[in-house]
DNA sequence: TCTATTGACCATCTTTGACTATTATAGCGC
DNA sequence: GCGCTATAATAGTCAAAGATGGTCAATAGA
């Protein structure tokens, strides 16, 4: 049930609730598992990639390892910019739902609040060409985007 | 004698007495009907339906699921079902805004998921030609407000 | 006629393996 | 000891295979 990929996604993610970054070797992780060693990279690929806010730095040959970062960005003034940027006019599903899962781990959405962006960047949504559809997504996103920010400066105030 | 599908039917409602939700396998409950996984399709489609108060996940490739949660509006049996009438193929803002502000009210979502909903179906997110416009709005409404009700089923069963 | 059933074809996600690239180190000739 | 090379120890890439679920049109059945 726990798929291969999901079990190690939440090894790793356990390994970091501590330190907002984590070393490891491929080989081992990918024995630990019983799995093939580039299935570890198709779950870096697909669960630590930039856009879930990660950074993997890692190094061949005796000695390699493979290091997770966490980009540490909350509370960086241009975080939203950042975000707004990488959006552009154009954006896939893949991608925002990657960057709504990245908002969610640094707990400025709330998983409801995740939940509801991504039905509203989802494909179902936007009925509309492919082409169209990730032009259109892009907006719609942009827009959730900065309201997330308002909603947290929102808060802020209030809690003041 | 019951049709196939009326018994289909029927074997998930038996495993949803307890839960309001379930996965399952759509391969492994053809199978266990002896019957085509499209047949699985057919009466989720027809039964287990939006109108009649259930919604419908699923996800393909390895450790693929479909889930099936039903919904139990507080008081209201079809209140999701009246709104994605009322939204039906197209809607303008104000109507849209209007939906929000009563979800509010009814203390469904919060006032940042209002914020949020509001920004995805704004004038600003759907840059499109205005009659295209209200069409786009009524698709992204209607998963978002399809959203909002799973979220309330998740909440009531982490709640208790 | 209306509903149910099937099957062919499609879409998506995961896992693996063969092949490639990089790095450290041991051994060798000097 | 120094520099070079071969080898071992890693990690990366990519395409194919495997594992699911979805759609739709044709057909069968009530």
């Amino acid at each position: 049930m726990a798929q291969l990929s999901d079990s190690i996604e939440h090894f790793i993610k356990e390994l970091m609730t501590e330190d907002a970054h984590v070393e490891l070797r491929r080989n081992e992780l990918a024995q630990h598992f019983g799995c093939a060693p580039s299935q570890i990279n198709y779950v870096l690929a697909t669960r630590f990639s930039v856009d879930h806010g990660y950074i993997i730095e890692s190094r061949r040959g005796g000695g390699g390892y493979v290091r997770i970062v966490r980009m540490q960005t909350r509370g960086e003034p241009n975080f939203l910019d950042a975000l707004l940027n990488r959006v552009g006019n154009s954006v896939d599903e893949e991608t925002a739902n990657a960057i709504i899962s990245n908002l969610f781990e640094r707990k400025m959405i709330t998983g409801r609040e995740a939940a509801l962006m991504r039905s509203a960047v989802s494909r179902n949504a936007l009925a509309l060409p492919i082409s169209a559809k990730d032009v259109l997504r892009a907006a719609v996103f942009r827009n959730m985007l900065e309201q997330v920010f308002k909603n947290l400066e929102e808060d802020k105030r209030n809690d003041v």
